[in-house]
DNA sequence: ATAATTTAAGACAAAATAGGGTTAAATCTT
DNA sequence: AAGATTTAACCCTATTTTGTCTTAAATTAT
């Protein structure tokens, strides 16, 4: 009998499903809430990979030395996940906010100078300017024509967000973070 | 040959996935941002969940009649899911905001005057109260004492969120919503 | 040239949110 | 009492974000 290729495909996950669910004892309901009960935070004005972007893009702000840093440095001192920091920075070069290099010696560095680079620009880069643009309820088009119930409120809030993102810098934020008492980042308690 | 539970969950699921992937062509590879290409947008301060139940306590409010309202009136009027805002309003029935009623003549009311019901509240009971009081990276403890690099910038912003929640009632909200103009919820043209 | 290092890209797994059904329980109507 | 209606609960699927791993490409060092 032919298999079809769909077939093939999934009789080839089912050692993986296999495998995952065997030591999974029906694990017990739990109370079917809209948010059930996330291991981690999530529900937040930014994403995380917004959130690493940043960390990251201050802490190569705050480097003294000239030169790139390693993407896998960034991730140790932060306790981001490589790979995924990775892809997150990449955006950045994409946009011209940061410039990478391949090889013994590369990594990624700013393309500006750390004050003409604000937050804003790093969020838009990651998460997209809707939060600076969107109404509370998301509705498209949501203007002083046809605007829903909260559009004064929240217009008052994202002008408060649009100005504090665009006078924030990373050089702002670079300084503030080598002060002796910042953190930039979760770090895992050291013994 | 006997088979183990997992087997047997597996072997079960085998033929959803044959009909899923049967017309599924391998799909192109996308390129593997990070944010890849969402179908609807989902960077957004409030969760789909709460904006559904911002929307349909708004519309309850707003309903001249007293009495309770059907859950399958609001999701049609509202175009949202009704299975969905079910499980959400659920969430405001068991803190308080709304009280629920079964069978004919059922739905939900409001359980305490619209002037005394916050967008706060509303936020707080399904998103729970992190983006007022969260910073900016998430870190946890971020405060006075050992703050993150955008500490004072983002407590600026926190805290013109908190007001303008605080402040704003269900029945603000439900009377701007009963101007002709506005518009509560993202509708499908009508012809 | 060869080997080592580092970003880029691709594939996939895991976790979270969003959404869609079915059955149970409560309540009204007849 | 029987049937209809509506929320509550339960179970599952779909979509999106987050995280991990492998291979390719670029570049330096030997």
């Amino acid at each position: 009998m032919q298999q079809s290729n769909a077939t093939k495909y999934v009789v080839g996950k089912l050692k993986n499903y296999e495998r995952n669910f065997a030591h999974k004892k029906k694990s017990p309901y739990i109370a079917d809430k809209v948010l059930r009960n996330p291991k981690s935070k999530t529900v937040m004005v930014l994403s995380k990979a917004c959130i690493y972007g940043i960390q990251a893009a201050i802490y190569v702000a705050s480097v003294k030395d000239v030169g790139y840093v390693s993407i896998q440095e960034i991730s140790e001192k932060l306790n981001i996940s490589f790979h995924f920091l990775t892809k997150v920075l990449q955006q950045l070069t994409q946009v011209g906010i940061l410039n990478s290099y391949r090889g013994p010696k590369g990594g990624v560095a700013l393309a500006k100078q750390s004050e003409h680079i604000s937050l804003y620009n790093v969020i838009a880069a990651i998460d997209g300017t809707d939060i600076f643009t969107e109404c509370m309820l998301g509705l498209p088009g949501c203007g002083i024509a046809t605007p829903c119930p909260a559009h004064d409120s929240w217009a008052e809030m994202r002008s408060k967000l649009f100005t504090i993102c665009h006078r924030t810098t990373l050089r702002d934020l670079a300084e503030k973070a080598n002060q002796y008492n910042v953190r930039l980042a979760n770090l895992p308690l050291t013994i």
